[in-house]
DNA sequence: ATGGTTCGTTCCGTAAACGGAACGACCGGG
DNA sequence: CCCGGTCGTTCCGTTTACGGAACGAACCAT
């Protein structure tokens, strides 16, 4: 029952300390009371809504960054049936010369998935949170694991795979130059 | 101060009218009181965690849909006071070795932002969507212009400006692995 | 009419989340 | 050594969210 609550407690730990505030300074710049922030952090509390929206408002994040379910199914994955590669879309970004789209990428392991070329000009970079990733033309491949950033031409065609058993975490951008 | 508790309140109200259940039936489900859920959808109740969660589990929705505005502008921007910088978290990454935050980022031209370090082990990578970016560690400054790739350690001092005039659109990804 | 059912709200005692204060631990500076 | 400061936790009185019970209203069948 409190097993929810732990995991956002340290959710809650870990963004604080990755900003590198004390919790005293948090919970003043919150404007709640350490012994509050305290006791979420640790687990021991039941925080009300309002408390949530403190701390969330005084982090800097979206409320959904601390209450975000492992398990609940990303609302706009796109997924090609039979297919190692789920993807969903995050931004689309309109710029003068280029498109760009910048998604989550999911990739399965054990299937090797092939994409069709796009079109000319056409790049995409992936950084990769985690697992192994094996990606970019099927002629000369790129590998990159945890926090390893990758980019190539995909003109041509190219394949998405996995290194290893594990699934593969990454962001993929799509950069697509605008036709002149 | 109650408004995002009417918020969620009429939100509610919405979906539970939109099953055809009545609020006592949906509160015998979530195992809740009557009177919890009532004070819930009349905005003037201050829910607990555990509460939303009960909720949101006998709706058969995530905790998301419940405090999520569907239509909500991109209101997450953190702006540090006079700062160059303005980010919006898009997603929050929790991995067993690490936690990463994927942010959009604007950076406003002519400052140059300057960030205290954050903990030990903590990187930073940005790709660079428009504009040209200089960031880094203080002494170490990187280049990236647009589609380019930079990443840095984080633990030091490090700072943000563009070069030229343009503003600069980036991708931010903090890592932030955890302690062991 | 009348009894039985369910509706959503309000009342109320209890459990617990809240903030302030005190605590020991830790860290430079004098 | 001994401060003054900050750290995170714990203690404690106050506030309040909780569920059970009671309420009036609406509805239906007899």
């Amino acid at each position: 029952m409190d097993g929810r609550d732990t995991d956002i407690g340290s959710r809650l730990r870990r963004l604080r300390e990755a900003r590198g505030i004390s919790l005293s300074a948090l919970a003043r710049s919150a404007g709640i009371g350490k012994a509050t922030l305290s006791g979420l952090e640790l687990g021991t509390r039941n925080p009300t809504l309002e408390t949530l929206y403190s701390v969330a408002g005084a982090l800097g994040v979206p409320l959904t960054a601390l209450v975000l379910e492992p398990g609940a199914p990303p609302a706009e994955a796109v997924r090609v049936p039979g297919a190692a590669v789920t993807a969903t879309l995050l931004e689309v970004f309109e710029e003068p010369t280029a498109t760009f789209e910048l998604l989550r990428m999911h990739v399965r392991p054990g299937v090797v998935q092939h994409s069709p070329p796009h079109a000319p000009g056409v790049t995409e970079h992936v950084t990769v949170y985690a697992g192994v990733l094996r990606a970019g033309p099927v002629d000369a491949p790129l590998v990159a694991g945890p926090g390893e950033h990758i980019s190539w031409q995909a003109d041509v065609p190219h394949i998405y795979s996995t290194v290893g058993p594990d699934e593969v975490l990454a962001t993929l951008l799509i950069r697509s130059p605008r036709p002149a």
